[in-house]
Parts: C-alpha cells; sequence; structure tokens
DNA sequence: CATATTTCCGTTAGCGCTAACGGAAATAGC
DNA sequence: GCTATTTCCGTTAGCGCTAACGGAAATATG
C-alpha cells in the first residue's frame, strides 16, 4: 500500500483543494510557481506516492503497452523487449511484458488479461493465436501490433521479416557455394510456428534446384547447444555423405559447431553450417556463422513506435503492415 | 479501450444488478447458477472485458508483483524471470518487469513508477540503490524482496547467494589445483555490484594462501563471448606464464575457451578457466567448464513464493533472509 | 478608470467497479 | 404452522483521482 497517504493529506498540508494539488504534481500549467512548490514540498515531505489506479480510472489512460511474448529465457526475445523499451523510454508509455510458454491457450489468458488493464497498446509475438485469442484481438480497439512474422494475416498492424523467405533464401546460398547433400536441424514445429515457416521456405528453396534434404531431424522442447552438438553427431552418423546441416536457430548451429570442433571436422570444407537469428554470442566462434539477422531491436523499436504514433493521433491510424527486408550473411561457415 | 462496455452494459442484458453481475464474473458465492449462467451469457456475447483498473481501486487490491532488474539481455535475470513466472502462475498474481539498464537513477525512477500502481510485492535486484531509491523503498508498507545477493544490508527480505563466498570458493579451488599464476577477467565494477564482490572474495580467497593475482582486465559496458576470446588473447600475451584465469561470468569464459581452442591451448594442462552462473549454454563447450551456479531461477521462485506468502497471511511478516549456499562446480577446466 | 483578458484555483461530478449492509424469498427445523 | 436459518440479490456509498466548468483575483488594454 506505499502507506495510505492520498491527495487529500497533501492537499491539506499545502493548503490548497485536492484538484490544485493534483495539478501542481503533474506539471499542468494552471498553477502558480508558489503554490506548485508549496505543494511539491508537502507531497515530499511526507513521501506521498501518487495512485496511478485511480489517477488513470478518472483520466481513462492508463499509459501501460502489453507485450506477449513465449518467452524470456530464448535469446530471441530479450531483444525484441530491448528494442521495445528503447522506443518506450523517452515517452510517457511503459512496456508490461507477459510470457505465454509457448502455448496459445496460455497466450489468450496473458491476452485477456492485459486487455482488462485497458493498455494503450498491445504488441503480441506472432500471427497464430487460438480462436478465442482472435476473437479477443478483433473485438478489440486497443492498438496491436503482431511482431517477428510477416507470413499470414495479421489482425491489424504487424511488423516483421517473412521467415519463409529467409528459409528460402538461404537454401539459395547454400546451393550456390555447392552443396547438395543437406540435412535440418531444428525443434518440433507445432510450438514454433516461425522455425516451421523457415523449414518450408528451406525445402522449397532446396526444391527450386530439384533438390531434397537427406534428412531431418525435430527434436522436443528448448533449443540448446548441447542438443545442438549431440543431434549433429547423430546426423552425421546416420549420413556420413552430408555435407552441410541448416539449422533452425543459431544457438543449435552453435552446438553444430562445436561437435565439429571436438570431431576436427572441417568447416564448410567437410561440413557446412548455417543457421538463424544473427545472435551476438555466436561471434565468438572460431568460424563466421552464416545466417540471417531476424532483425529483433529493430522489430521491436519499430512496433514500439507504431503504438507510439497511434497514441499521439487521436485520429485511428489505418492497420500498417512492415515487412523488413532480410539478407543472408554468408559468414565462413558455408 | 477494447470498447467501453462497462458492467452496466452485462447487468441491463442479464436483467440483474450491477453488483450481481460483478458478482457472477468473478465467482463469488452469493449467486444462483441460473442468475450465474445468465450473465455469463450476457458477458460473452457482447464481448465484455472487465476494467480491472476500475476494479483494484474499488477492492484496493491489484495483484501485480513488480520486479525491477537491470536488463533482460544478459542471459542471468531471464532465468530469474521465469522462476518468478513459475511460482506466480497458479496464482492470481502476475509479475509486471521494470527495466533499470544498470543504471541506479533509472532504478529509482523504475521504482517509483511501480510503487504507484500499488503492487502486491516488489522484487527488486541488487542490494545497492541510490539514496532516493532507499528512501522511497524503506518508506513503502509494500513487500520487499531483494534478490540475488546477500552481502549487504537488505531493507526488507531478501533471497541471493554470497558472490563474496563464491569469488572466495572458487580461488580455494583453483589453489587446490594446483594453479599459481592466476589472472582475473570481468567487466568494469562500478556497474556490477555483484562481479565486484565475487573479485573481491576471489582476491581474499588467494590471499589466504598468500598468493596475489599476477593481471586483470577489466572492460567496460556488457559481457560477450567475442570480448571474452580478445581479451583472453589480450591477457595471454602480457603474460605468457599465466596458468588461469578466472571469469567474472560463464559468458566471458565461453570466450576464453574459445580463444584456446582456436590457439590450441591445452586446457586445463597449460591454462585453467573458471567461470560464474552456470549458464547452459555453456554445456556444449567441448570441456566442461568449472563455474557456481548462481541459482537464478530458485532465487526467482523463492522470492515469488515469499511474496505469496505475505499476501496469504494478513500478519504482517517479519523481514527474512535467505541465504542460499552456493558450491564449486569443478568441471574439467581448472 | 472601465472593460477585456489572463492567471489561478475551487467545486461538482464521475471514471467502473466492489465492500458492506440489509432485506426479501426460499428452505429448514420441530 | 410458525420461527430460525440460509440463499440470493439489490442499494448505498465509496476507492483516489481528474475533466470540465466556472468564477474570483490579477493583469493588460486604450
Amino acid at each position: 500500500m506505499t502507506s495510505n497517504l492520498t491527495l487529500k493529506d497533501v492537499a491539506l498540508l499545502a493548503g490548497v483543494s485536492e484538484m490544485t494539488a493534483s495539478r501542481a504534481l503533474r506539471d499542468a500549467n494552471d498553477v502558480s510557481i508558489n503554490t506548485r512548490k508549496k505543494v511539491m514540498d508537502a507531497a515530499a515531505s511526507i513521501g506521498y506516492v501518487p495512485n496511478r489506479i485511480a489517477g488513470s480510472l478518472a483520466s481513462k489512460k492508463v499509459n501501460l503497452v502489453g507485450v506477449v511474448i513465449p518467452s524470456v529465457k530464448s535469446y530471441v526475445f530479450s531483444e525484441v523487449l530491448d528494442g521495445i523499451s528503447a522506443s518506450l523510454k523517452p515517452s510517457k508509455l511503459r512496456p508490461v511484458f507477459g510470457l505465454t510458454d509457448y502455448d496459445l491457450d496460455t497466450e489468450a489468458d496473458v491476452i485477456r488479461e492485459m486487455l482488462e488493464w485497458r493498455p494503450s497498446g498491445l504488441i503480441v509475438a506472432g500471427l497464430e493465436h487460438s480462436e478465442i485469442a482472435k476473437k479477443i484481438l478483433k473485438n478489440t480497439t486497443t492498438p496491436l501490433i503482431e511482431i517477428m512474422d510477416t507470413d499470414g494475416d495479421p489482425i491489424d498492424s504487424c511488423v516483421g521479416v517473412s521467415h519463409y523467405s529467409a528459409g528460402y533464401n538461404m537454401a539459395l546460398a547454400i546451393m550456390e557455394k555447392g552443396h547438395r547433400r543437406i540435412g535440418f536441424l531444428g525443434t518440433k514445429m507445432s510450438s514454433d510456428f516461425r522455425a516451421s515457416k523457415r523449414f518450408n521456405g528451406f525445402v522449397d528453396g532446396l526444391q527450386s534446384n530439384g533438390i531434397k534434404l537427406i534428412d531431418q531431424e525435430n527434436y522436443s522442447s528448448g533449443s540448446s547447444v548441447e542438443k545442438g552438438k549431440n543431434f549433429t553427431a547423430e546426423m552425421l552418423k546416420r549420413n556420413q555423405d552430408l555435407d552441410c546441416i541448416y539449422c533452425s536457430t543459431d544457438v543449435i548451429a552453435m552446438g553444430a559447431v562445436m561437435h565439429c570442433l571436438e570431431a576436427g571436422i572441417s568447416i564448410p570444407n567437410e561440413l557446412a553450417i548455417a543457421g538463424f537469428n544473427k545472435l551476438s554470442m555466436a561471434s565468438g566462434l572460431p568460424i563466421k556463422l552464416a545466417t540471417t539477422d531476424s532483425l529483433r531491436f529493430e522489430i521491436g523499436k519499430l512496433a514500439a513506435n507504431m503504438i507510439l504514433e497511434r497514441n499521439e493521433q487521436n485520429i485511428t491510424n489505418p492497420a500498417k503492415t512492415i515487412e523488413l527486408e532480410t539478407s543472408v550473411d554468408m559468414g565462413t561457415s558455408i
């Protein structure tokens, strides 16, 4: 409760009305310098902390932006959050995060809970939602930005990259380097829609040259360097003539690289490796990993900016989709 | 705004009073099965989303827990958040995150903003705060848990590990393995109090055997694998007879390992390497990194549980400090 | 000096919900 | 059958703040 001081206490002490105290504490301009100082001093002397709940109800302005993401552990969304924080920092808006744990039912719950706070905007990762969530989102007048991904039908606005294209273009890049016997290593598709889109794009990209995937491993639950290492070893055991592995994320690719370091396999001569995301932690590797920058920080920044724009202008902005261009970062690993 | 439907709309449609509608939507028990169904159907049919702002004001219960951390990018706090989320999930409480960017003035602002929402509890990383922040925190009746670190004076309750001891014990472990010419590699101390405590503990630990640090590098801003790699190279150039490097975090230690892999330096024969945190991504390395588990998930879980306890019991719980025991994980790198 | 304008502050009303009480109707008790 | 209890629902009164209006005092205008 932060002690139970209210505006009335401040007003009484300063010898003004509650309304004047309220105006003085926010920087409204209908207050003389003298009374403002009196009020400020009174508030400071008793340690008054304004009650935003009451303030928001009265003003009908909440100044929070709901951000719904699967996880904060994944090295991916944390940078999105960072971009959002950076954009919102100079404004009055503040981000509030909700985690879905990659579960669409949880996501629907989180979205509902978020909307109960009447946020100034909502940023949700991904274009795939449960029917319930879609219904809620379509019903709301809160500005909504779906992020990360543009391969699908946004409900309102959208900022992201095409994961299908990212996969497709990586396939082209890999084939251009002469690799033909190619495997894929990634997490189970059901929970990670974007990885699945990259996979589809990749397969179609190979197909455009008449090439088919030799092997594919879809492990369950989260990605880790260790999993990447182990599954790479297994896949190589199954297919001794494999000359390239496309990993659904850099984390896995790092594991693949680790395996090669340990097993004395030369990259890319004996095995080419490519990942996705362009994670900064991969930059410490002995080779430069081929990857696609998923522009996470940029996406967060742009999404937050769209919310800010919509809040400044009272006119209802039209829905807008921003598809950022990705390009293959060749590195030295393919 | 999620459209402007209010309880009144639901009540009217269901043919009951607002109060009854309110009771029916929350699961209060003074409502017959029939009327509850009527209200639920009415609410669903028009897509009513309760206004928590109003509800919280009226009930004086907010059910949010403020979580103030330096960053979400650091691979460290994300697991704390995860622990907090896991603990709070079955309860009504929800975490709200605020980022300080390792800046104490920003931290004070974030704390103040958090308290304006009258949260059910506040979890703040670290024991070091600005004078302003301390004053605010001492003044509040909101349950406060300072986390991560127990080397200092908690304002209220506290859950963490002793970073001083962690450093001290790692020094003992390293010396026990026979290493004597030891360097330290970490980020600039001013911004990272816990790294600095580990450093002090480490130096004192060495001192207990009459050993002094040979070299030390404190780079500015954040840690990365690449920095670890580069600064390890530099330090080895300066001190060709170095036989061990203690890194302020596993991220740096991974970089050190990378350098050794590239330069063909054998670990731990030619160079021993130790880190801190026990990050999961280090588990993919060819050697098992010596480290200290910082028990991040556990800390988050316990902190959230303390908030839950305090919310269940109406009695004002006494401040409590939980210091979790750490132990050196020897790995194969020292 | 009279009028027009600006500056400053207070009053009233209400944001959308819930706590607390009270009372009517339904059920139980004997 | 009449009282005691329970079940269910409505009424009243705020939670702590701010929007909007209005009005007195101070200042400007000529």
